[in-house]
DNA sequence: AGAACCTTGACACGTCCGTGGTAAGGTTGA
DNA sequence: TCAACCTTACCACGGACGTGTCAAGGTTCT
């Protein structure tokens, strides 16, 4: 009884039980088991799953994103294969080339926190109505 | 007129103009522009196009894929990040600092007491509406 | 035994991604 | 001049992502 079942290790990080299971599935935060089966989560769980949330806010990034960079840290192949491509033939010199891509993500995780701040209002709205 | 305009470097690579410019908006490929304002695809763009190609189709990434590693390795701090989130101990099963687990229970019993009382609170707000 | 958990699976909804198309307007070259 | 390019800026649309919710069934604890 040293761990959390999934609906309290939800209420103690802000993650949702449903969230839980979806990071576990991105490969990402994997509590051990019981014999039947429950999930269990500990405080290196718990801990994770804070500076997860941590980690998202602070960067923009989404889930998939850390998962993506979690298959990069894996396979070493994917990883060269990657690094081959950006460093063959740099085409255009150390310019200012990350100013439309940063333009870009910056638009992108506005509209997802515009979304996602849309989305707390409704349900604040419909559950203290 | 040893660079191409973005249908003609389309036909060659095997992308669609539309894709040309979806490409560049990422971030991966910028060609650079003619006076008026025109895309020109140099040989270094063209080559840089096929591979492109090829790495997704061999790996499976996509577009974005791509471009989030390309963040990934021209912002430092966010990979830093990553790697620290990435590094402290994924998986332990063993060996729990007795600190972090007294306030853990203390926190446990605290937030799951508080987070409980609102939780029903807010069962009953809704399901009294 | 029964309340209150947990499990997986599926449906729902809104936004984003990848991609094509079209419209309105500027550029090029015969 | 005029056809055939180019530009940006929209609309469309199927599939994927993030998230909630519900159903059907197993587990735990009192």
């Amino acid at each position: 009884m040293d761990a959390l079942t999934i609906h309290e290790a939800a209420s103690t990080t802000g993650w949702s039980a449903r969230m839980l299971r979806y990071v576990e599935r991105a490969g990402l935060i994997e509590p051990r088991r019981s014999a039947a089966g429950y999930r269990l989560y500990g405080p290196g769980e718990l801990q994770r799953l804070r500076t997860l949330r941590e980690l998202l806010d602070a960067t923009g990034m989404t889930l998939t994103d850390v998962g993506f960079a979690l298959r990069l840290r894996r396979d070493e192949e994917l990883s060269a294969a990657l690094g081959g491509w950006f460093d063959t033939e740099p085409a255009r010199p150390a310019e200012v080339p990350a100013a439309d891509w940063l333009l870009w993500e910056q638009e992108k995780h506005q509209k997802l926190l515009a979304a996602a701040t849309r989305h707390a209002t409704q349900l604040m709205e419909t559950t203290t109505r």
